[in-house]
DNA sequence: CATGATTGCAAAAACGGTTTGCTCTCATGA
DNA sequence: TCATGAGAGCAAACCGTTTTTGCAATCATG
């Protein structure tokens, strides 16, 4: 196994020094533009990878990013839905990786290990009123990135979904499918995700002379959340013939209790969640979702990060993701009077 | 913010050389007790902590432990049940961070993002037959550790739990509680999980003169997936009275799908699922479960990768956690002919 | 009592980068 | 002609550990 080649090597084969090697690399000091690009070169060559755990040490910081994923709601752990943070995660790391951080987890941890490792910023998905580890490290001065923004506070760094413009384009996409009732099937109000949402969908109910149905689902926020409170909903005398549920599990919920109940989906039930998966689009009928883009989050949030700890300022403190409507089975097109149905009429 | 204290504050406090003071907190070096314990106590006494990164440089490592959870199925990325990882993940990166470690993910990394921060070791959680990642830093010579074993590998380091134990056991349990045709809702045989539950389901049917009865659950392995298999069995002639789902959030599909068909549970329908839950727990009936202990499956992970990376041997490549069977609502026990039923028998 | 082994500790050399300050050139203006 | 200053690059210090080497002092041995 070839040792790896360092800053040493390329100054020697350069012709340079290594202070050159370095500042030509990283941008710095003041070296004509000639050396610049043959350092460049060369060490694109000789395939140099500036170790990390050396830039580190030089500058002061452990290259360790905090990921905190945990919502602690009454008490308990609990993870809305993983396809969502599985994403997520995964293009943080790799981008976290092209920049020469780490990503680490940093929920469930004590607050005893941070002191073995220091992390030098945090990013807090989904951020809670009064979240501790969103506290303790903006005490303790490490810059801290958020997607979705923290309750009560809209400065601060975040990136995020805009929710109030997502939520009335889905709920016009059921209407456009034929949809005249609208239920929501809402998260606790912990966070701006969950709060953008509601306050959305009842301004369009508002703005659409529609009245507002909305259940919150159990804290767990699982399928059996879903079915749950769909099941209220199908049980009213007046039940709804659309939901739109605020996590893609939450859907599936409802798309099972659908199918408990005899309601045909979508002909009598249109079904729409947010957050697309893979679970979803194995669903019979697959479900319309609402795509987050949770990549492009993640991407995002270490590209914030990562400037913050090297002392520079992000362009833009808050950074919008754009969502998609992704129509499938769920919420096909109703057929109307107008329209002879194809099948015969349900008695 | 005052300074982190260093090895050489401490060598100044304790009145001798930076060597002693890393030799007496490392075991190293030839000291006699009385320095070693002194210069302990001066350390403890200003709060010492080795920098990490300094340390990792020195040893010419990254301190990095990354953590592969992803089982690519049929070409798809499958995540088969997030509380078990975040139990998992969560526990190990305390202990990861313990050991001056930090535990990166690893799944859904591409190969070029290794080349920029090399890992000292993995971690691999329910390997699947040629694990490409596994197979990567195998050959590049780093230390991997697995839970669950390697398909067609009984070597290597490994942590598992006992599903050759543990899977009789949970049959008999439902046994004890009066079922006679137990059915297992199984996952695709990728994992030696999977392989040895199944074996374990087989042999046991055999020894006990029980007809088996097999589904394997649809690949995504979630609730719907669950429900589906369910299905299945209950609309057989002969349909089983107790279910044990290789996972519980198949467990809770078939507590929906037993809903769904009209069997009771649990006086109709035994079920009873591995792995240990929120979702479980809250589930009406609530949900039996196997507990597999994830969280000290992750601690001995990371115990055992951590010494091999310090060029040690664990004591024993091989460790079993032992598993804990749950019993709850989902599998409570059947009144029986002569005891005579608290409730009016249904019709 | 010289010799060699053992013990206890310190000085110094890595580890692989970044950063600071200095030197050397050369053009410019007084 | 000589300060002045800017441009280009280098040497050395530094980051905080671990590890190697070196050197006394002590102790046992022949």
């Amino acid at each position: 196994m070839r040792r790896q080649v360092g800053i040493r090597e390329v100054a020697a084969e350069a012709g340079v020094s290594i202070t050159t090697v370095s500042h030509a690399l990283n941008g710095k000091g003041r070296l004509s533009n000639q050396t610049r690009e043959h350092v460049k070169e060369v060490a694109h060559r000789l395939g140099y990878r500036p170790n990390a755990v050396a830039r580190n040490l030089a500058g002061g910081r452990s290259g360790l990013i905090g990921l905190s994923v945990a919502q602690m709601i009454e008490g308990q752990f609990a993870i809305a839905d993983f396809a969502y943070y599985a994403q997520l995660m995964n293009a943080a790391t790799v981008a976290a990786f092209d920049r020469g951080f780490a990503l680490v987890l940093a929920s469930g941890t004590k607050e005893s290990a941070w002191n073995n490792l220091m992390l030098d910023g945090l990013i807090v998905v989904d951020p809670i009123r009064d979240d501790p580890v969103w506290a303790e490290f903006s005490s303790r001065g490490i810059p801290v990135v958020t997607t979705g923004r923290v309750p009560g506070d809209p400065d601060g760094y975040w990136i995020d979904n805009d929710h109030f413009e997502a939520t009335p384009a889905i709920l016009d996409h059921l209407c456009a499918r034929g949809a005249e009732r609208i239920a929501l099937i809402g998260t606790p109000p912990v966070t701006t995700y969950a709060t953008d949402s509601r306050e959305a969908y009842e301004r369009w109910c508002i703005r659409n002379g529609k009245e507002s149905m909305v259940v919150i689902a159990r804290h767990d926020l699982t399928e059996v959340a879903g079915y749950e409170a769909t099941l209220k909903l199908l049980r009213r005398d007046d039940p709804p013939d659309a939901i739109y549920a605020m996590l893609d599990r939450m859907a599936i919920g409802a798309l099972l209790a659908g199918r408990a109940e005899g309601f045909a989906v979508p002909r009598q039930l249109q079904i729409a969640g947010c957050t697309d998966s893979e679970a979803g689009r194995l669903a019979r009928p697959s479900l319309t979702a609402l795509a987050l883009n949770p990549e492009q989050i993640g991407r995002e949030a270490v590209s914030m990060i990562a400037t913050l700890i090297e002392g520079g300022q992000p362009p833009n403190p808050h950074v919008i993701v754009p969502t998609k409507i992704i129509p499938r089975g769920s919420t096909r097109k109703k057929t109307f009077a107008a329209t002879p149905p194809l099948a015969a009429p349900q008695p």
